[in-house]
DNA sequence: CGGATCTCAGATCAACTGAGATAA
DNA sequence: CTTATCTCAGTTCATCTGAGATCC
């Protein structure tokens, strides 16, 4: 009989094969598996507040911050404060980060390649529908109430002049 | 376009989300998530070794060592020497090992049976499959040689005469 | 000898708690 | 005043590295 104990196991299993696989893969550039994550939503475009880099990456606000210390410490990342919110903080890869990046997602074609034709391609879709119902299976946290403050528009024009 | 790294943040999200409900819900006991995958997998019959204890979670065997050494201490846990093989620790659960995992096995049944929802009853087999397959994508670790030492038969009767 | 299993010391990262500053 | 965002100090757990003991 499967229950979900199994799917439990399972899923713990498979995360933490793709998480070491990935930690192994990085390692060579100075970069956890976990930071990677912080670095590709930031590369995404847009600069964004630590709240939502909290959202995107299903982390804790007080481990992000402490990552993303470390990350401006490695002159990968710049934090600012916001331009109408004195609260938040805006978020954004430097040059160096930005090029960093190119190179790590450079470096983990392969390793996404294999992700693809182990799940296969024609299930994909229903695959992460599925993961979505458990990350959504859980008590439901508090969203933020207001819309807009989620990127920071105006630094990411500023940021554009860096270049 | 969906990608290989959507598939992984989605994995990341699913598991995280899992493992701080878990976490939540056996708190109040003061047992981890972490810990009751180990007390789980010895309460399914047979001592094992800590090095079997290692491959089914998924672990490394420092890690296994540190959280036995918490679980020992706790009152939760045995370890003793293997009978044949002077090398290997036989690992099982004392009574209140056993009672404790009876007491959260009970608590986690709404836990497991929202995770059977979420992935819904006719797709579980499959969705196991897939989660295997990301878990043996990675670089295989070296398996060890030998067959019948991984449980501790012996041992486990010996468990037996304590009641 | 080589290889397997476990132990130990130490480092690091990550996750969390709780208290507080500052601003919306 | 209340709430949101972030900061800071401190703790715990988990992971990993590397060295070594012991045994097969």
């Amino acid at each position: 009989m499967v229950g979900g104990h199994d799917i439990a196991m399972a899923l713990r299993a498979a995360y933490w094969a793709m998480h070491r696989e990935a930690d192994t893969l990085l390692q060579a550039y100075g970069v956890t598996a976990n930071q990677f994550v912080l670095i590709s939503l930031l590369a995404e475009g847009e600069a964004l507040t630590q709240q939502e880099l909290v959202r995107r990456a299903s982390s804790d606000a007080n481990t992000v911050r402490a990552m993303l210390v470390r990350l401006e410490r490695g002159g990968l990342v710049l934090r600012r404060r916001h331009q109408t919110d004195g609260r938040a903080r805006c978020v954004m890869l430097t040059d160096k980060g930005r090029k960093t990046h190119a190179v790590l997602w450079a470096k983990s074609q392969a390793f996404h390649e294999r992700l693809l034709v182990a799940i296969g391609q024609d299930s994909i879709r229903i695959f992460i529908q599925q993961l979505r119902s458990v990350e959504n299976m859980t008590t439901p946290k508090s969203a933020p109430r207001h819309g807009g403050k989620a990127a920071c528009r105006q630094l990411s024009i500023a940021q554009s002049n860096t270049f």
